[in-house]
DNA sequence: ATAACATATGAACATTGACTCATATTATAA
DNA sequence: TTATAATATGAGTCAATGTTCATATGTTAT
């Protein structure tokens, strides 16, 4: 294995931890339907606000999605496709596609 | 959200918990390649064979993998076409496509 | 300015999960 | 049968990460 292979499998890997926790993927299944604020956000999961506020912070950081200021709410919104893609294709191969 | 979907959520995470370890995608990536003992995987990966054998065992009960003895080594394969098909979408999503 | 609300954040805590170490199991060879 | 090799596995350790709790920050309304 080449010193460049091993370097895109981990950017592989970090892809792929995205979409490894319940909380973020439920996140990233309802954004996929619009834009939502932190509290619409919350009340949906069925999430504290805190939980919820750090893993919308975590897939900021990680330009998953972007953000959208409005009085006090702060709207997210996906950020690219690749998401939406990805997470729809592994939806359909883990539920018998 | 449903019940319903919120299981299928469940699913599509546990399948994106897979590839979400560098270890585990590495095994994965090699496999594609072809069948291969314990030894060559844990030397190809340079992973303790501890290591390597205790993710084997996982990809193993998680359907991932499937074994072929021969005398003293097991040999490992991919189980079906959707790991490798999965795997190289999110490959290429990660590395610019 | 003060109160009320929405969001963000740091620290503490809990959980998960990957690795190591020692040892067990299984198979061949001498 | 005994020794050696390949693989498997249970227990313990440690690091990574997600949640809670308390509180800070920012925004609107009175």
């Amino acid at each position: 294995m080449t010193k460049r292979t091993e370097k895109d499998i981990k950017l592989t890997v970090d892809l792929f931890k995205i979409f490894s926790d319940y909380t973020r993927l439920r996140i990233i299944s309802l954004l996929i339907t619009g834009e939502f604020c932190v509290q619409e956000i919350s009340e949906h999961l069925k999430t504290s606000q805190s939980a919820t506020s750090h893993q919308l912070r975590l897939l900021r950081d990680l330009n998953v999605v972007k953000t959208r200021k409005d009085g006090k709410q702060v709207y997210y919104s996906l950020l690219d496709h690749h998401i939406k893609e990805l997470y729809l294709i592994g939806y359909s191969h883990a539920n018998e596609c």
